[in-house]
DNA sequence: ATGAAAGCGCTAACAT
DNA sequence: ATGTTAGCGCTTTCAT
C-alpha cells in the first residue's frame, strides 16, 4: 500500500487537517510545523492520492480531449500543443477517439462530465449541434477547434478563419490566371453551402466575375486515397479539364498530386495543386505543396491556454480567438501564360 | 448535483447495497427488485461516479499510454489500435507524451500510479533500464512497445523483430546488387552495437561476405530533416557514393528521397532508397518508398489486447509477441546492373 | 493555529 | 436475498 495522508500525519505528530492545508497552503500553518510536515513529506515520498481528491473536490486536474482521428497528422499537431500546455500548468490528459462520428462524441461528452474533468477541448471536422448543445448544458468548459465554429453562438474557439483562409487561396489562384479551378471538399455536410471554406472559394469566385462549375466541386474526404481518386476524375476529363485543384486538405492535395504523377503530367507545369494546413507532408513531397499555412501547434497551445484561464478564472466569456494564417506558395503552383488562360 | 447511487435507492425503495449488487452483478438479486432498480436507473440516467469507485476498488478502468512523440505518424497508427481495443473492451486512455526523455518518462509513471491506472501501455523510441525497473517495481501491468526490447527480460512486449527486419531488407538490397549501402541511424545510443537494426543491417553484410565502412553509417534521428541532411552528405561524397541508403525511419527516407531530388538524382536510377515502418507517407510519395511493412495498427490493438488479458486475468506471464513484418519493394530501389556493382 | 468530524459516492464484509 | 456499516484518502467546516 502506498503511503496515506494519514501516515503522514501519524509520523510527524499532527492532524490529516495540518497535513492537507501544508498541502494546499489552504490555510495559515505555524512555521515549526510545515516544516516537520514538509520534512516527512520528502523523507517518504508522498503523494496526494488525486483520485480522493476529485472525489470531494468534485473536480480533477483532468482535462477531456475529444479528437476526431488520432492518427492524422493535422490532429497530431493540434494535440502537440496541447499536450505541452497542459503540462506546463499541470493538467492531464484524458483522450477520445470520435471517429468524427456523433454518436461517439455525444457518449465522450457524457463520459467525461462523469469522469469530472475540470474541462475538454473538443475537436471536430465538423461541429454538429446536438454535441455543442449537450456541451453546453454539461457546464464544463470547454474550447473547440473545428471549421464551422462561426455557425455557434456563445462558445469558445480558437482556430483560423477558414472562410478567409479559403478566399484567400482561391483568391491567389486566380490572380495566376487560373480560371478552371477544381475543389476537392473533405468533409460531408447535408448541404454544400453550409461548408465553411466551399463559401470561401465560391466568394472569390463571384468577387472576380467568375462563375464555379459544380463538375469541378468533387466531393470526398480528407484521405489521400479520396484525394487521388478525385484528382484522376478530373484529369480524365476530355474537355475542360480543370488548371488547378484546390483541396481542402494536405492529404487529398498530396493525394491529387500522386495522381497527376501517375498519370504523366508534370505539376506546376500541367496542373497547379494547392493543399491547405501546411502539415509537415507539404514539405515533404516533391515537388512542395503550395498550401495554406495554419498555425496548428499553437491553436492546440492557445485553446489549451485559454481552456485553462476559463477554469482557474471560473469566468465564462465565449471568446472566439482567430490566429493568423498564410499563403504558403511552394512548387505545385504556377501562373499560368497568357495563352493559357 | 448529478443524481448519486442513494438517490436510485431511494427512488426504488431498496438500500445501496442492492443497487450497487445490480449495478456489479456481483451478487444475486430478486428479479423484480433488481427490474425495479434498473427502471429507475433508466428513467434518471444514472450512471456510476467512476472517480468513487476507483477510489474504494483501488483500481480504474484507464489505462496510461505514454508515447515519445505524439504528432509522429508512426506513434499515430499505433494509437489508432490501442483506442480501438480500448474502446472495445471499456477501457480508457490517459495520454503522456514523454518527448523520448527519460525524466519525462519516469514521470509519468509515477503519475500514472497515483492515478491508479489499471496497466500502462509503453511507447519508446528506445527502452531504458531505469524506467523498466521502475514501472516492474510499481507492479502495473505494462506492454512495451520498443525497438529494443529484447534487451530486457521478463518484460511484456508486442512488435517485430527489428533484428531480422534489418536484417532481411539489407540482405535483399545486397541481393539487388548493392555492396555500398549507406545506413540512416536514427537513434541515439550510447554504442552503436546496442542498436538492434543495426545489427541486423550489420550481420547481412558480413553474411554475404561484405565489410561496412563507418563512413556509409550516419548518425540522425527520426526526422525527415535529418534524413535529408545526411543523404546529402552521402550525395556529395566525391568517391565512392553509396548505391543505395537504407533510413531506419520512413520520415527519414523521405528526406533522403528530397534530397536526391532537389540534388538531381534519379530515384531509383541513380540511388536507391529504402524506408522502414511503412507509414502512410510511404505510399503518398512519388516514387513510392521501399519499406519494411510493419503492421502498427495491430501493433497497438495486440499490445492493448493481451495488456487487458493480463489485467482482467491478474496473470503475469511476461510474454513476447511478434508480429510479421515485410519487405515492400515500391519504386525507390532496383537492381543494379552487372556494370555498376 | 490546530484538531475532530463529517462527508464526497461507492464497494464489500458482515449481519439479518 | 437484502440491509447496515465501515471504510477508500482526501478537503473542509466547525470547534477549540
Amino acid at each position: 500500500m502506498a503511503i496515506t495522508i494519514k501516515d503522514v500525519a501519524k509520523m510527524a505528530g499532527v492532524s490529516i487537517s495540518t497535513v492537507s492545508r501544508v498541502l494546499n497552503n489552504s490555510k495559515p500553518v505555524s512555521e515549526d510545523i510545515r516544516e516537520r510536515v514538509e520534512q516527512v513529506i520528502k523523507e517518504t515520498g508522498y503523494v496526494p492520492n488525486p483520485v480522493a481528491r476529485s472525489l470531494v473536490m468534485r473536480k480533477s486536474r483532468i482535462i477531456g480531449v475529444i479528437v476526431p482521428n488520432i492518427s492524422n497528422g493535422r490532429i497530431g499537431e493540434y494535440l502537440s500543443g496541447i499536450e505541452e500546455v497542459g503540462r506546463m500548468y499541470q493538467y492531464d490528459l484524458f483522450l477520445c477517439n470520435s471517429y468524427g462520428e456523433l454518436k461517439e462524441e455525444m457518449k465522450y461528452v457524457e463520459l467525461l462530465r462523469s469522469k469530472q474533468v475540470a474541462g475538454m477541448v473538443f475537436l471536430s471536422w465538423k461541429l454538429q449541434e446536438k454535441v455543442v448543445d449537450l456541451i453546453k448544458e454539461s457546464k464544463i468548459p470547454t474550447v473547440f477547434v473545428s471549421k464551422n465554429t462561426e455557425e455557434f453562438e456563445d462558445i469558445h474557439s480558437v482556430g483560423v478563419d477558414h472562410f478567409h483562409a479559403a478566399y484567400d487561396m482561391t483568391n491567389h489562384l486566380i490572380g495566376l490566371g487560373h480560371k478552371k479551378i477544381a475543389f476537392l471538399r473533405t468533409s460531408i455536410e447535408d448541404d454544400i453551402q453550409d461548408s465553411t471554406v466551399f463559401k470561401g472559394y465560391a466568394k472569390a469566385h463571384s468577387d472576380n466575375g467568375l462563375d464555379i462549375s459544380m463538375n469541378y466541386v468533387l466531393q470526398g474526404d480528407a484521405s489521400s486515397d479520396s484525394g487521388y481518386h478525385l484528382a484522376k476524375q478530373l484529369i480524365e476529363m476530355r474537355e475542360g479539364r480543370p488548371t488547378a485543384i484546390f483541396a481542402s486538405s494536405d492529404e487529398a492535395a498530396a493525394g491529387a498530386l500522386g495522381a497527376a504523377i501517375d498519370t504523366g503530367l508534370k505539376v506546376p507545369d500541367d496542373i497547379s495543386i494547392a493543399g491547405y494546413a501546411n502539415t509537415a507532408i507539404t514539405s515533404l513531397i516533391r515537388p512542395a505543396l503550395t498550401t495554406i499555412h495554419q498555425p496548428l501547434y499553437d491553436i492546440g497551445a492557445v485553446s489549451m491556454r485559454s481552456l485553462i484561464k476559463n477554469i482557474e478564472g471560473a469566468q465564462d466569456v465565449p471568446e472566439t480567438i482567430r490566429l493568423a494564417y498564410s499563403i504558403v506558395e511552394r512548387s505545385t503552383t504556377r501562373a499560368l501564360r497568357e495563352d493559357e488562360k
